[in-house]
DNA sequence: TTGCCATGTGACCAGCCGGTCACACGGCGC
DNA sequence: GCGCCGTGTGACCGGCTGGTCACATGGCAA
């Protein structure tokens, strides 16, 4: 490995370690590259400066993250929407819950929009929004995106919300109990999602897409 | 009015316009001082410095809301347990919509918690218990804390999303149809919680509570 | 060997921050 | 008249920030 991939490494590793300790607040150069070991000209060179430096490891952590991570892998066709759904919070919940850093990121998201928490945000919502289309589509009679999307912001804000108090209506935020409560309680919640269309009305509903009309459907 | 009370008044006003406009990390003693065209001196005088401003500041704010602001008054006994938490989200809801400023407020509670922002979120965490307490004595059969803290949070998340996003999961953050949506798909949500106790219940209940037994009801 | 270029360092700059201080004005009582 | 005190101002301080620059070292190629 050459010195200068390393020189990186490090910086990169201070970046994390910094954003996880003090917040996109505590986040300076001069505070990088300290805790880097290193002088902060280097960062100029071979970052071109702070928003560099974070679009960098932005582009890194997408890397190992959000591979299938969003979608909790890709069992669709066995199972019914809600069931996907409910995996999709909890998948939700997981990379929060594991990531102190992550949760820097998105508070920081709420907080501030520039050239680099725009991308960020915006390609989550891309693919949030795939998934939650491929849903739409699977049921019928009721506003899925609204519901669910009240839903996954619920449980983001409580994962975010977990730093600064301990309780949320008097449910903990910290440790195992809570959160069992929360997942229970999504999982009630989403019964009130609407029922997913039957087999049949989904052959039949792709025969009105294919133009073929509705009436060579078996009675 | 004399003379001190103007400027404090002056003081007061900027560190508003301030934070609405910059946000909690734009707030300092020379940006305010600046803003209400007053020597920051005063404000070490007056206020004691920046930490005694926001506290008196919010002081005088807590005045004038959180009256009855977050339990849509105390027509509770006419209502059932699912209106009257409806019409708490939908009161959180307007409350965040027409101030700026709170959400600002509410936004640097996520992310930091001191000597001025603690007080804060414990008065609200206090009050919100007490009100989902009594919600959850009027209900039986599931965590009626743990779903309205999830539609709750999901409401403020949102809230707050919407300064950085025009979208979630499609939904417009931004405008009166996509808000329209979400009231939709609140009331949707709340169909899943418990269902009342009846009246009969209750003073079954009561009877069991005073240590009178639960055979005393009229068959 | 000579010289070049990548790597790395520390000093230096202007600008902003919070915080304090000395001082000016002006009404009000003695 | 005099002096006091509430109100207000601007200058000043040390410390930190992001950003740049000149310079040292050391490996590699001609």
């Amino acid at each position: 490995m050459s010195s200068r991939e390393r020189t990186e490494r490090q910086i990169l590793e201070a970046l994390e370690a910094q954003i996880r300790d003090c917040g996109m607040n505590g986040v300076g150069i001069n505070a990088v590259a300290k805790r880097a070991g290193v002088s902060k000209e280097l960062i100029y060179r071979y970052f071109d400066g702070m928003p560099g430096l974070l679009l960098a490891w932005m582009r890194e952590q997408d890397f190992w993250t959000s591979r299938g991570d969003l979608l909790g892998s890709d069992e669709s066709s066995a199972r019914t929407p809600a069931a996907l759904i409910l995996s999709m919070l909890r998948g939700q919940v997981e990379a929060l819950a594991k990531s102190d850093t992550l949760r820097e990121v998105r508070r920081w998201e709420l907080v501030e929009r520039n050239e680099v928490s725009a991308p960020l945000a915006d390609r989550r919502e891309r693919a949030a929004r795939s998934f939650i289309d491929r849903m739409d589509g699977l049921t019928d009679g009721g506003d899925v995106p609204a519901m669910v999307g009240i839903m996954l912001a619920g449980v983001l804000y409580l994962m975010l919300r977990a730093k600064t108090e301990s309780h949320f209506l008097g449910v903990p935020l910290r440790g195992e109990e809570g959160w069992a409560r929360y997942d229970a309680a999504l999982e009630r919640l989403i019964g009130a999602l609407p029922p997913p269309l039957l087999e049949s009305s989904l052959r039949e509903l792709e025969a009105v897409r294919d133009g073929r009309g509705a009436g060579d459907r078996p009675a």
